[in-house]
DNA sequence: TAACTTCTGGATCGGATAGTATATAAATAT
DNA sequence: ATATTTATATACTATCCGATCCAGAAGTTA
């Protein structure tokens, strides 16, 4: 049974689509509710907050749906039928990738979204940090496993391995918005990888 | 001879550094002219534009005096009587020390207090996209010494490399707001050195 | 058709924003 | 002493912010 009541007029799912590019352009402080509904096809006030609640909301689902999609250059980390090494540097290459292409902004939403904000959205930051933990400890569980198989020597810092990918990862999105092409950020991925088989050669 | 006028009742410099360490924590757009007046110890807004200018004014003189001292951190890459490996270590090892230290906000300032902003301060954006590019050509030259000097082969992919360690340097930013340690990023630091050394060795 | 549900247009809310006007206070210069 | 210069306190713009209210439009259900 379909459901009652006056059809909204615009696309739902389209309009967070366009909400996203917006903050991942501006950022979550940034990004005005005119703009908002500027993008969403001048839609009223009234219209938006019917559909969204409250700007905060909406951003909560702009990162679902970002994760669920361009946040996927990263799903080869949880992908245990990969060789750790290959789901590390598929990891790496794909966020490179999808970081400078040019149909839609440039660099990591998780990352530069709310980098910084007033004391009263701090909690808007520490959404998205958790979202970045989330990555680091899938990076980690890699590499543990790497250990556990034996391609990384037993006496790995884990924590510190996890570092030197994590810290490169999170540089790919003010390198990105910085205008570097990915050619160049995807050779500095092979030099990166290098260290995992400097590490393995000695195990 | 001594300035006429009437002397202003607060310290200039030091109500600069209390600005930037509100501009370093919450960035250019989320510091509120309110809060950068109540840290210089609750001065009028008319003596806040007296002094200043505008928001805008201040943030570039803050941008300055960062850049003078905190930013310091990487002065060793223009060090010339430093070989280029070791110019770019320190480089990297004080910036992990400096971001990481508790006595005022984390990550480097050049990277997170503008990382993205509204599309009417998009200048401010680039203002300090420019300081970026100056530290990356500095890094660049670095290594271009190196391998003038032969310390690494002529066969160089010089912005590569730079792209190497620049990435790295940028994404240490992020890694001091999620709280990882300078040891961790420190160890990090070491393994991202070995790329230098594995490709000075194939010289 | 009548009742019900949901969305929209338009006006509006209180509060925060960066910035300014005016008059006065506090110093130096002559 | 008087003029000049600069900073202050106080009050005040105009604008934008996210969010809400209400009446009416546009559907479905019974």
């Amino acid at each position: 049974m379909a459901r009652t009541g006056r059809p909204r007029n615009f696309d739902r799912d389209e309009a967070i689509l366009k909400a996203m590019m917006l903050f991942w352009e501006h950022g979550f402080e940034s990004t005005s509710l005119a703009q908002l509904r500027a993008v969403m096809g001048d839609i009223s006030a009234a219209s938006f907050y019917a559909a969204f609640d409250s700007k905060e909301s909406l951003f909560r689902e702009v990162v679902d749906r970002y994760i669920a999609t361009f946040g996927q250059a990263t799903a080869t980390l949880i992908d245990s039928s990969l060789a750790p090494r290959e789901a590390i540097e598929q990891a790496l290459r794909s966020s490179a990738k999808m970081q400078t292409e040019e149909t839609h902004p440039s660099g990591c939403l998780l990352v530069l979204s709310a980098s910084t904000c007033s004391f009263e959205n701090v909690h808007i930051r520490e959404m998205l940090t958790k979202e970045r933990a989330l990555t680091r400890s899938r990076l980690f569980d890699c590499i543990q496993r790497a250990v556990s198989n034996g391609e990384l020597p037993a006496s790995t810092d884990i924590t510190m391995l996890t570092a030197v990918f994590e810290t490169f990862l999170l540089g790919i999105s003010t390198q990105s918005r910085d205008g570097i092409s990915f050619a160049t950020i995807d050779g500095a991925v092979t030099q990166v990888m290098g260290i995992w088989d400097r590490l393995a050669d000695s195990a």
